[in-house]
DNA sequence: AATGAATGAGGATTCATTCAT
DNA sequence: GATGAATGAATCCTCATTCAT
């Protein structure tokens, strides 16, 4: 039985464990090299030495460098969807649910800094369109985004329709809240000596402070 | 007569008023087309393009096309640093100066929305650090930027002295509400129809609400 | 127990008749893929498939690509100079031997469209010599292919020997039939709806008229 | 001014001299390393040594290899549709006009060796068909073919009119004559020593024999 | 014997930079 | 000073061949 390309790139995606986990191995020397270097300056042979196999071999698993980018981060942004999910779920109203949201995203980043230097690389690309051939980034890291934005988004109104937050868009207090946490990300690359338990100690009594009614 | 390179490059730093000019020219072009694309897309011709001027003039002023990169940013940051110190100046008390630094960044954001896309794409790999090439970033940017940042610190400190704001670490708490502007700026982008005086309005109220005493 | 690349290849032209079999499919499917592109277009993936077998098989058959296609043509052009003694044979004089060739030809080549495709568009190649990794071509098609040219020749000769046939150099009026043949079936490819027979029927009359002795 | 690419393609074939120059030179290189190697085993570093400037010069006059390969062809091909109108009109009547076509065909092949081996060893592709990216061959170069085969086609029809020829279809029997003369340049590079002028009095006295009315 | 995943040399194309005009 | 034609290093991708299973 024979396949078309498009086809064998699906059949990545089923159970064979051995592909799967030589599938796996490539994403994850992708995210370390796209962290380390912008997407125009990794170079395929940067990714096969980092992953460990031939520059050949990554074109058996996926169909061009961007899909190869585009699949690095997409696995990632489900993760972090997931992370958050779990995140909100556990908290006992929604002041514990930001909170507990705040932290669990920060130990994600902090757990996979190479992905947050690849994604956030890119991001401004993403928000800011444009770019032709990345166009469909869209389509293949939005929903995972969107998924992940809606979770906060979901807090914030619970803790509105209960009367504990200031009523605000939610929705812009969400992403708001997503800039101040990759931010401490970013503070901490800045300057590694400082604390990232403080920073993410800032962001929380600020937003937190900020949102919640004081009447 | 003859000039090495580097000689070439310090006398364009010169007074000259026409070479002034056309160096302005010049820059004022490549922040439109590297807001327009990404530094590793947009071509010399693109720049070249875009100014209407020969490829080869731009190297009569800038050094490489990184140089040229560097320096469009450089201007504009400086810019910022400017005009954050003029709002920050104009503030009658801690908290006024807060807002008036939000809503003069953000008009000048979205005045400069071109570069806000060329600065932020790079961004990430500035805070991030290891491009080589671009490591020097570092010494172009730095200044203005600190000077920014620092200009946003002693308006927090100054509030947290007068007893108005939180006893928050005031530099962290600066840099996190850079982020929130920041974001204002790349919602909007992803959104044109929504307002962005009210995502200014948000982040107003976070900010100094999160930072405000309330007993 | 192993052997060099050498021995296996001796061996596979033993006459196990299993091997053969095989080594005949994979000469039928290269024949097909050929046919459908150039020497150059055609991928070992392409053959793989359209012979149903593993593209590592192959290389249990034939030494490398070149071999298989070599030994493809060289397979085909025996056939074609089995098939123009048969057709020279039956001839009750040069004229009929002559006529009898020309169909037969045209015979085969219709019935082996594919073959012609291959063979044709490598022939310049192998007419106008230089290639260097394809120059065994002549070892190990000039055979065959004088073979079938010797054939028409000798017709030919016999013609002029008996008086009826006018008196060109032989040789080359042979080579010439030969082009004559070849070319209504690349003119068949061109337009599918004119006839062949029409076709055949020119060029023996232009070639017949043209050698008969008209006194 | 500024021109896109395309434009920029245009430009060239206006009379630029210099311009004109350079991408003459580089035909005329393309022409000799197509007529060396295959279109597939020709590099554009081959070509781009053979007409002695860099590779990325090529670029400039020429928007790929194929583009490059085709006008070459296409040149050529005017060249020769050119050739074979000025021999048909100084022909006195239709078997002279013949004759001349046959003798500068032959003429002009022998002066283009290497644009013979270029465009023939793409021809069976061209007649048979297929070959996807090289589809639009056929709008680059039927015309120029058309063009000869139509002239020759017309000679023969002035011979059938005034009953000197042989009522065959002309257009079968102009290209038929096409290809006795193609041959010629096939057998002359098999083996050098013959005398081309031998071969071509053979085609002459084959075709125009078969074609006169013996009655 | 048969397979097809892995490999890396090789090729088309792009683009920052130079330099003759 | 200004230009843009020329350059070739650098990059993505393909595919013949190998070899462990």
């Amino acid at each position: 039985m024979r396949f078309t390309k498009a086809e064998k790139m699906v059949r990545n995606k089923s159970s064979n464990p051995q592909k799967t986990d030589r599938r796996e191995e490539i994403l994850d020397g992708a995210e370390r090299a796209f962290g380390r270097k912008h997407y125009h300056e990794a170079t395929m042979d940067d990714i096969a030495e980092v992953v460990g196999v031939g520059k050949g071999t990554i074109y058996l698993y996926f169909a061009s460098k961007e899909d190869l980018f585009l699949s690095a981060a997409e696995r990632k942004l489900s993760q972090l969807a997931e992370i958050t999910r779990a995140a909100s779920e556990s908290g006992s109203d929604a002041a514990d649910a930001i909170r507990r949201i705040v932290h669990a995203q920060l130990d994600f980043f902090v757990a996979n800094i190479e992905f947050v230097r690849m994604l956030f690389v890119q991001l401004g690309n993403f928000h800011l369109g444009e770019s032709q051939s990345l166009s469909d980034i869209r389509q293949r890291w939005l929903p995972a985004m969107l998924q992940t934005i809606n979770l906060t988004t979901s807090a914030i109104e619970r803790g509105q329709s209960e009367g504990a937050f200031r009523n605000v868009p939610a929705r812009d207090a969400a992403m708001t809240l997503d800039a101040m946490i990759r931010n401490c990300v970013f503070m901490q690359a800045l300057d590694p000596f400082t604390d990232l338990a403080t920073k993410g100690q800032v962001v929380e009594t600020i937003f937190l402070e900020g949102m919640l009614n004081h009447e």
